[in-house]
DNA sequence: AGCACGCCGACT
DNA sequence: GTCGGCGTGCTC
């Protein structure tokens, strides 16, 4: 019998497509198939079989393939796709066209599933202990003797640069061979946890198999990753799958080499935007298959299928790249907590400066709190100073006290970090005579002043160009670079402490994870004295011989426009604070502010969370802004601003008619009003309650899909957006 | 989103 | 006379 297959393919608009099945073939629903669509082709998943209501069957074209190597993706995953599609307003087949990767997306072949599990022989563990020199092939087999077994992909990626060649090579010369699968293993070197670790690990292990959220409350240094490692060695034992979600920084090698070597018997899968698109369809199709024990990934991998899912971590959980900023702009953190409510799975939120959302959801009991200080082991916090910079003459942004500071730790070879979330030389180039200023030709912003190659970059768009030798605006010679950058107070510092080994840490000076891997090295074998950088300093391993944070120019989120503002801030320099005395020697941080006495720095001189939390709660409240009130926000971008306005204008005319309690509020220019030569406006829409705001939103979708619009006009909805 | 079909200007 | 501009509308 020739079926009806309903199908999502990946357009932009929320309509599903019917299609004939081969009937030779066995279709189910989940299963991806390759289709003839208009001129071309696509692939697409089906999701409904004989729909009652498909057009008539000489309208239907016939499914080219059904991609029976891949197994159908299961209803759990199609429901959790078919959430997001609602509750974020996106057409479903984009959002499973965005959930599978891209592999299985664009070609049809799965990656040959070539990986088999390689361990070492006798004569491969004989060559290496008899080796003079590691050679790339020995390299290899030292790291599966380590693990004491690896799949081939795991091991590529534990490997410097192109290792195919090596594997190659040792499983020639008989170093590596293949078995079937890694032999069940203890977990190795798991640490022995204190009491409030193993309540921890306790709570939330008798919580197997129903839904229950849990907030892991701990600043760094309290222990979270391990008390993760034991509730991963639980649900492992209890044969489940686990998904662990850490933000894009959060997944380096360390934590993939902690947690594949605590856990050898296990296939470890990661997931990052970044691997190459096999490797990435590779690690998929093993979750989905059940071969996949763990997930550890950025944020996309809370779409990865697992039908043994038995536990969620989310690590980090108030960072912002859990938020997919464009696109499908889903909240990872929020699909995995309905993913484990539907799954009935415990999940755990670590954080030391949870996101107010869920600090509320813990308050309001509807989370449980799990505790962790530091152990009383380790030193008390690290005093925190402020240096009332109204009151003291700065040099080039750096105080007296600072540098003394810093002064001291290179006399007592300690280090010190100093932290300004600002990259670049100036962040504006003026003429002191007209008032020509190195605005952006693209955007409504300055372009960076970066003294390396003498030029100008506008961090918006990335547009670039040389630093002009004389005024554009009137020929003046004498063009001053206005505020500071890293850039600019490295130049500082190493005229103040010019036998001082200083290092700047930005996204200028690091651009790759190696890299990166590179000067945490040379920082940990005590190489530099002077750090300087961004906020990719706040996080990272421990610097034991670290003693001294300065925080320049952080008086910037105190009063910013956005309401969020604070809560970043808070978050950023709880982190950057926690770099300091992590390890024998006692910590020192220093914050220099024009406002010492605003409650932000008191908070955090106490590092009181809760009572930041409290307070910036309140104030939420009165606003009515999340987490008390609900918002999406509909922008629009043209190359004029009118044609933007115009659409929202519009929209909201529709909205209003609606009749919904969902509050409009007025259309306005963004705050980056023109960005890459398009203009932005915005439409924020605003309710009391979550179904209140979805209503309106259901209601509201389909009307501005049947409107007419100017092609060179775009738009979309984000909801629960990161920022207003 | 692609990609076709479809009616008006400057060119071999 | 045609090549091609991108406006409009459809894709099972």
């Amino acid at each position: 019998m020739t079926r009806i297959v309903r199908v999502a393919l990946p357009l932009p608009r929320p309509r599903l497509f019917d299609y004939l099945a081969d009937p030779a073939s066995e279709p189910a629903v989940g299963h991806c198939v390759r289709l003839p669509f208009g001129t071309g082709e696509k692939t697409g998943v089906i999701v409904q079989l004989d729909p009652p209501d498909s057009p008539p069957v000489d309208k239907l074209k016939v499914v080219l393939e059904l991609l029976a190597e891949i197994p159908p993706l299961p209803a759990q995953w199609l429901a959790l796709t078919q959430f997001a599609a609602r509750y974020y307003q996106h057409p479903l087949g984009e959002v499973i066209s965005a959930a599978l990767p891209p592999g299985i997306r664009r070609t049809v072949k799965l990656p040959r599933d070539d990986d088999p599990w390689l361990t070492t022989t006798t004569e491969g563990r004989a060559a290496l202990s008899a080796a003079k020199r590691i050679t790339k092939a020995l390299a290899a087999v030292e790291a599966v003797q380590a693990a004491g077994a690896r799949r081939r992909s795991q091991l590529l990626t534990d490997l410097e640069g192109d290792a195919s060649g090596a594997i190659r090579e040792a499983r020639a010369k008989g170093w590596l061979e293949t078995v079937a699968r890694a032999g069940e293993r203890e977990p190795i070197g798991a640490l022995t946890l204190n009491e409030a670790q193993a309540a921890a690990v306790e709570k939330v292990n008798a919580a197997h198999g129903r839904f229950a959220p849990f907030l892991l409350f701990g600043v760094t240094g309290s222990g979270k990753t391990e008390v993760y490692l034991h509730q991963i060695a639980h649900t492992l034992a209890a044969g489940k799958q686990i998904l662990m979600l850490v933000p894009e920084i959060g997944l380096t090698p360390q934590l993939l080499e902690r947690v594949a070597s605590r856990f050898p018997g296990a296939n470890l899968v990661s997931l990052h935007s970044g691997m190459a698109d096999g490797a990435r369809s590779l690690g998929f199709v093993q979750a989905l298959k059940g071969e996949a024990d763990i997930v550890l990934g950025t944020r996309l991998s809370v779409f990865v299928p697992l039908p043994r899912l038995g536990l969620i971590v989310i690590d980090e959980e108030h960072d912002s790249s859990f938020k997919q900023q464009d696109g499908l702009r889903y909240s990872a953190r929020d699909l995995a907590v309905w993913r484990a409510n539907h799954e009935k799975l415990p999940i755990v939120l670590g954080s030391a400066t949870p996101s107010l959302e869920t600090w509320l959801h813990a308050e309001a009991k509807r989370y449980t709190r799990l505790d962790l200080p530091l152990p009383a082991v380790a030193e008390r916090p690290p005093a925190l100073r402020r240096i009332d910079t109204r009151r003291v003459k700065l040099d080039n942004g750096l105080s007296p006290g600072l540098l003394k500071a810093i002064g001291e730790r290179l006399a007592r070879k300690e280090q010190s970090l100093v932290f300004l979330n600002r990259r670049g030389y100036a962040p504006v180039i003026a003429c002191p005579q007209c008032n020509w200023v190195s605005a952006c030709p693209h955007c409504s912003a300055n372009m960076v002043f970066h003294a390396a190659d003498r030029s100008l970059r506008c961090h918006h768009c990335g547009s670039e160009a040389p630093v002009p030798r004389v005024c554009p605006g009137c020929g003046n010679q004498d063009l001053h670079a206005f505020g500071r950058g890293t850039q600019r107070l490295e130049e500082r510092l190493v005229e103040h402490f010019p036998n001082a080994r200083i290092e700047r840490v930005d996204r200028d000076s690091v651009r790759t994870p190696s890299q990166w891997e590179e000067v945490r090295g040379r920082i940990e074998a005590c190489e530099i004295d002077i750090l300087v950088g961004t906020q990719m300093l706040a996080k990272g391993h421990d610097f034991p011989m670290l003693t001294l944070v300065g925080i320049v120019g952080a008086d910037a989120g105190l009063y910013a426009a956005d309401y969020r503002a604070p809560e970043r801030l808070f978050q950023q320099l709880m982190q950057v604070a926690g770099r300091s005395g992590r390890g024998e020697l006692p910590g020192e941080v220093l914050v220099q502010t024009e406002f010492p006495e605003h409650p932000l720095y008191e908070h955090l001189a106490r590092r009181d969370y809760p009572g930041f939390a409290k307070r910036e709660l309140a104030d939420r409240r009165l606003a009515g802004f999340p987490p008390y009130g609900f918002h999406a926000v509909l922008r629009a971008e043209a190359p004029e601003l009118d044609t933007a306005v115009a659409f929202l204008a519009k929209a909201r005319d529709e909205a209003n008619a609606l009749q919904s309690a969902a509050r409009l509020y007025d259309v306005v220019p963004m705050r980056l009003v023109r960005k890459a030569r398009l203009e932005r406006a915005q439409l924020v829409i605003e309710s009391d309650t979550r179904p209140g705001l979805q209503s309106m939103l259901t209601d509201l979708m389909p009307l501005l899909y049947a409107l007419k619009l100017p092609k060179e006009l775009r738009w979309h909805m984000d909801v629960d957006p990161g920022e207003l």
